[in-house]
DNA sequence: AACGGGCTCCCCCGCGCGGGGGAGACGATC
DNA sequence: GATCGTCTCCCCCGCGCGGGGGAGCCCGTT
């Protein structure tokens, strides 16, 4: 009986081309596709996949979270196998806390998913970091906003920081978030480093990059 | 007669997912695939597609390498659809620079995709602007923030005004911006001060918000 | 009752940022 | 040759920003 796998990405691209490398294998069987992480769990309910291949930086909820809720809330859950783009160690250990099975990298060769896939499935863990930070140094500094991407999805704002951050994003100063929202600056100085650190941001104005990055706020 | 595409990627995920999405099309052929721009120029002799969808990033020769020897070598050059991951404008600049007919964001929709691909055979260039103001439009809400982006061609930036701000957009601090540029810190705060001046923006924060809303850069 | 998290406000302090002004070098244009 | 725009670098200066602390209040959980 084949693997039977989930496919989880908001890119139908990289979903085509999983379901393209994954089914010329004759022992794996793409059960059904996802295009956010809010939709995986009726899903897997649904058509019991033994492996959902999981992207992390979704729209609505990434794959770390929908990895939490999955194996919070379904009993016996599949395997989860957590692809990415972004070569960054910390995936690897959020994904991992958050129980997922195994790490891929989305440039990995067909050959590396289809096997990591059959691993997966048989209930091996699958961790490289090493060959992520190797991969990390052929591509060189690569993607400038990779960091920042990634920042955003770990963070979990507040209300408040996130009602600042969207007031930042808007180009207001310190002393005019605090006048709309009727506090003091000193609070708003309180709320401006939290945003930054929890977004790994030096300063406002990389806050507003990640912002608009990871779609946080949207132009227009 | 259909219209024929090479695929140059150096993720062969990406390959097979443009293979699969093109494919699917009753018009289009996939001629050939390559891992990298090195191995362009013997292909399209070759096998004369219509059309080469060229990643950027790749290990040897990158897209806009490849761009430029394809074009300066193969007589009646086949179309150039440049797809990235990440559209810094610095990489579109650089691609149209080198004679690239248009540009396509990995993450376009399937049929984003297609319509780009018959739109370049056919000799339409698919250019910056409307690009990105059709992503913008499909983003946000649909319309675009025409103050922004009035704002900004009214600012009519030099070219290293231009590079200053995408810099600032990328979250660059003055002195990093100066390094980047090889140039000194001092010629970097004249660059920066004009580039508010010319926005009416009063700070670096409200000038990269209007790089954004004018899509003068685009989140990735 | 004890605890933790979120929101609020306060202190001090260094420094990067941005405004204002000026100036030399170079190339294109006239 | 003179003018203009661009790019480059320099000065001084004020201030907003961000980091480092701490602290009280409310509320939900334990």
């Amino acid at each position: 009986m084949p693997v039977r796998v989930l496919l989880v990405d908001d890119e139908p691209l990289v979903r085509a081309g999983l379901r393209a490398v994954l089914e010329a294998q004759p022992d794996i069987e793409v059960a059904g596709e996802a295009a956010d992480g809010a939709a995986v769990i009726p899903l897997v309910r649904r058509l019991r996949p033994d492996v959902v291949a999981m992207d992390v930086r979704m729209p609505l909820l990434d794959g770390i979270e929908a990895t939490r809720a999955l194996l919070r809330t379904v009993p016996d859950p599949p395997k989860i196998l957590v692809v990415t783009t972004f070569e960054n160690d910390e995936y690897v250990y959020e994904a991992l806390r958050a129980g997922a099975d195994g790490f891929l990298l989305k440039r990995a060769r067909p050959a590396e998913i289809v096997h990591a896939v059959r691993l997966i499935a048989e209930g091996e863990s699958l961790l490289f970091p090493a060959s992520v930070r190797q991969l990390a140094a052929e591509y060189g500094e690569g993607g400038g906003n990779r960091a920042a991407r990634a920042a955003l999805e770990r963070a979990r704002l507040t209300e408040r920081e996130g009602e600042v951050l969207r007031l930042m994003a808007r180009g207001l100063s310190n002393a005019e978030i605090a006048a709309r929202l009727v506090v003091g600056t000193e609070t708003v100085k309180s709320h401006v480093s939290a945003v930054l650190a929890k977004l790994g941001a030096r300063d406002r104005t990389q806050a507003v990059i990640t912002a608009y990055e990871s779609g946080f706020v949207a132009p227009g």
